[in-house]
DNA sequence: GTCATAAAGTGTAGAAAGTACACTATCATT
DNA sequence: AATGATAGTGTACTTTCTACACTTTATGAC
C-alpha cells in the first residue's frame, strides 16, 4: 500500500512538552524511542498524524498510546519547520505543551528499562531530534504563562495547600516569593475555595486545603479579568 | 511527475495574516483566489511549503509572490489542522501574522480586477476555506501583544508622532486612551527617541516626530524588561 | 511532658504606579 | 483678527506593590 502526490508533501507529527510537579521539582515526560532514527534513545511522546484526526486529537492519542496518559492540561505550542530536523524525509512537527497532575500517573524512575520516564528539568538528558529546541519554547511559554494566566493549578492534585502553591509558582518561576504577598494575591483572584479539610500526620501546624474554582475562572475570563500575579 | 510514500501525508501550508495602520484603520491584506477551490474569492496570502525552505522562508516567499511585500515585521501565530479545512486533500496550515508600515506599500483599493487588497478588518469580505477563524486568531493575538511588546512600531513609519501611536493603540485596543498617561508611559519606556523634527504644513501645531528605538529595546529585552502598557 | 523543629498563618506602613482631569501653545484657513 | 484643529504639559488622589517578623499548631526526640 502506497500514498502518490503530484506534488511532494512532507509528514507532519506532533510532539508534546509534557510537564509534571512533584514536590519540589518540575519534571518533563519522555519516551525511549523504540526505531530508528535515534533508537533507544529519549525523545518528546508524539508520533505521525493520520488523515482522519484533527492535530490535537492526534496528540492526545499518542500520549494514550506512549505514557497512558488522557487527564491533561493541552494547549499548541509551536510548529518546528526546518527542512533537515529529521534525517529520514521532511518531518513539520506541531508542538503541544501540557501540565499534568503528576500524582495521578505513577512516577517511573529512569533506568534502561523504561519505556516512559520524568525527569527533573534541570538534569535531561539528551534527547533525539531538536526536541531539545521544542523543550526549551515549551519551558519559556509555561513560564510567561504563569505570570498571567492561573495555569499552575493543573499541576497539582485537586485539593492542595498555598505552600504547594507557592512552591510551585517559586519553582517555575525560578525565585522566592513573600508568603505574606503570594497569599495574599492569590486569594485576591477569587479563584481558590478553601475546604474544610487540613492536612494530617504532619510535624507541624496543618495546612488548609483549597481547589481551583474552574467556574469561577470561566466567569472572570469572559469579563476579560486580569490574572497577572 | 509524482510523489510516492509509504504513509498519506497531508499537504502543509502557510498563510499570514497581514495588518496594516492607516491613519485611522487597522487593515488586513487579502488576495484574490486564482485557482479552485474559492476561485476569485478573497483568502488570505499563502500556499504550499516546498521541500527545501523551512516555514517562515516559505511564508516570506509567498508574500513576496503574491503582494511584493518584503518588509515586514514576522511572526509564527498558530497551526491549523482540521481534517476537512479544504475540499480536495488534508491540508494543514501554519499561519502566522506579519505588520506592515502601510506607507511603504501601494494602497490598492479593491475591485473585480484587483488581485491584492487593503479591507478595515471592521468590513471583511467572506473570505475563503477557514480563513475567518485564522483571521480572528490574528487579531486576538495583535490585542493581546500590543499591551506587553512594543510591537506598534511596526505598523508606523520610521518617524511618527505621538498622536499617530495613541491613534493606533486605541484603535487596535478599541478603546480611548488619556493623552497626558500614554505619553507618560510611552516616553517612560525609553523607546523612543525624539527627533529634531516636527509635521510641516498642518493646520495646528506641528507635532514633533519621534523614531523606535531598537537597540535600547534590544537592551532592555534582555534585561527582562516588562513593557506592559 | 517539655523542648526542638518545622511549616502555617497573619497585618501594616511606605513606595510606586495608575488614574482622572483642563488649560495653553501653535499652526493654517477664512 | 477670529476660528478650528491638534500638540503639549502637571498634579492630586487612588490603588497596587513591596518589605518585613512574630504567633500558632502539629510531630518527634528525649
Amino acid at each position: 500500500m502506497s500514498y502518490t502526490y503530484k506534488y511532494p508533501h512532507p509528514a507532519v507529527t506532533v510532539d508534546a512538552v509534557v510537564f509534571g510537579f512533584d514536590e519540589a521539582d518540575l519534571k518533563l515526560l519522555l519516551v525511549r524511542r523504540r526505531i530508528d532514527p535515534f533508537k533507544g534513545e529519549w525523545a518528546l511522546p508524539g508520533g505521525f498524524v493520520r488523515l482522519n484526526e484533527n492535530l490535537e486529537e492526534a496528540i492526545r492519542r499518542e500520549l494514550l498510546e506512549e505514557t497512558g496518559i488522557t487527564e491533561l492540561y493541552l494547549e499548541q505550542l509551536y510548529t518546528f519547520g526546518e527542512p533537515d530536523r529529521d534525517p529520514r524525509e521532511r518531518v513539520i512537527s506541531v508542538a503541544y505543551y501540557a501540565l499534568v497532575n503528576l500524582s495521578l500517573y505513577p512516577v517511573a524512575a529512569a533506568s534502561d528499562a523504561t519505556e516512559v520516564a520524568w525527569f527533573p528539568v534541570a538534569e535531561l538528558p539528551e534527547v533525539a531530534f531538536d526536541h531539545e529546541r521544542i523543550v526549551e519554547t515549551g519551558l519559556a511559554r509555561l513560564k510567561a504563562k504563569v505570570r498571567y494566566e492561573p495555569i499552575g493549578f493543573e499541576l497539582l492534585p485537586r485539593k492542595f495547600t498555598l505552600g504547594d502553591l507557592q512552591r510551585l509558582y517559586e519553582t517555575v518561576l525560578e525565585q522566592p516569593l513573600d508568603k505574606r504577598n503570594f497569599r495574599k494575591k492569590i486569594l485576591g483572584t477569587n479563584l481558590l475555595q478553601a475546604l474544610k479539610e487540613y492536612q494530617q500526620d504532619v510535624a507541624h501546624r496543618a495546612a488548609q486545603y483549597y481547589q481551583f474554582n474552574r467556574e469561577r475562572y470561566e466567569q472572570l475570563r469572559k469579563r476579560g479579568f486580569n490574572f497577572e500575579l
